[in-house]
DNA sequence: TTGACAAATAAACAGTGTTCAGTAATTTTG
DNA sequence: CAAAATTACTGAACACTGTTTATTTGTCAA
């Protein structure tokens, strides 16, 4: 009796298209862009279906947010294959950085976008990005260990260098580096990075 | 005929009120959890009557960014009369982040929130970020020729300054600290201030 | 074939931003 | 001072929003 298995199959794929459409859709237009009817309608099916899939509006954001959590660990999962801590703290640094030029409507779901984040603590999605600071703050650890930074401070130095990258990011994704030319602006992002690995090691 | 300026003056009235009441709601449920229904019922007219003063919501929006970037202004002029450049960026990082700190709702309009930014270039609001900003790039360019900092890239110690500021105001506001216990963030916050100032001079 | 169950729909509700014809109040004019 | 003109305001309407529900459609088992 294989019905059930393709019913849950055929359940999923329309979970599945749910999600593509309004992450097409948010991508262009924003969450507050985009209604439900938008996304039936790209679908091909009614508003009304949108619901028997997902309870409201909110959690197929949180569905996209957990995929995005997902697809960040997945960019950032070889670092931990560099064996000496600092090597290691660079080349995280870079590739977070990476992730959020890459996919700007993914990190703004993340870390920019007001969502009632009351509900997300409970959430797999927020296990999976504590997972991934947790890490991050392990190899500032182990960089500590090692007498790579003047300051013994584990927690602020982990702090100050993710307050770097994020004002990057978020500058840039939300466009508030008008004031550089559109053609320097990632160019000034690099030059950025790159300054605060040279200079990380005063921290 | 004093009756033209009798109405001009009360016209200011209204639109003053109707700010107000708009940045009251705005501060308590956001842009969007806000409606022109509730500015109306705020100021005890009917809705129509808050389009013979604004053309539309977002220009209310707009109106409130600019009181805002007003506002940062003020809260930064007081550096300018610092004479040693050093000193003066040091103060004007800190009384940048205090300023996000003291008013998240207006750092949030002025920096985060999306909004029709084609539009806001042509505007004073515009204008005045641009002009806080140029003072802050040419207190960085006498400490780049005071030999304050290793490097003497002006345009990417000033942006990576202004990333780390950004980053820490924006991270707390829009509360993605929460793997700190809430009372230890601000305090966070400060120290990772205080490390930026002491590691600065290897920028 | 029929009865049962699941899936999809259309319609409805209460809310949104915005517009506009109409009303009420005020000022200017004769 | 009364009538006309101007202004300020209203409330209903339009097209949209998220969400719920009664109803219809389609599939499967007996």
């Amino acid at each position: 009796m294989g019905i059930t298995e393709r019913k849950e199959r055929e359940k999923e794929e329309m979970r599945r298209r749910i999600l593509d459409a309004a992450l097409h859709l948010f991508r262009e237009r924003g969450y507050d862009g985009v209604s439900i009817r938008n996304i039936a309608e790209a679908i091909e099916y009614s508003p009304g279906t949108i619901y028997l899939y997902y309870k409201d509006k909110s959690e197929i954001f949180f569905a996209l947010q957990y995929e995005a959590a997902a697809l960040k660990r997945d960019h950032l999962i070889p670092v931990a294959a560099i064996e000496d801590p600092w090597e290691r703290l660079v080349e995280f640094g870079r590739r977070y950085v990476d992730f959020g030029m890459k996919h700007p409507d993914l990190y703004d779901l993340l870390f920019i976008t007001r969502s009632p984040m009351e509900y997300i603590e409970n959430q797999e999605c927020w296990q999976l990005g504590m997972a991934t600071h947790s890490f991050f703050q392990e190899t500032v650890q182990a960089c500590v260990d090692q007498r790579y930074f003047k300051s013994t401070d584990t927690e602020t130095i982990a702090y100050t260098l993710w307050c770097h990258a994020h004002g990057l990011v978020s500058l840039f994704i939300r466009e508030r580096m008008r004031m550089y030319p559109e053609d320097k602006r990632m160019e000034l992002a690099q030059k950025s990075v790159e300054m605060v690995v040279k200079m990380a090691e005063c921290l």
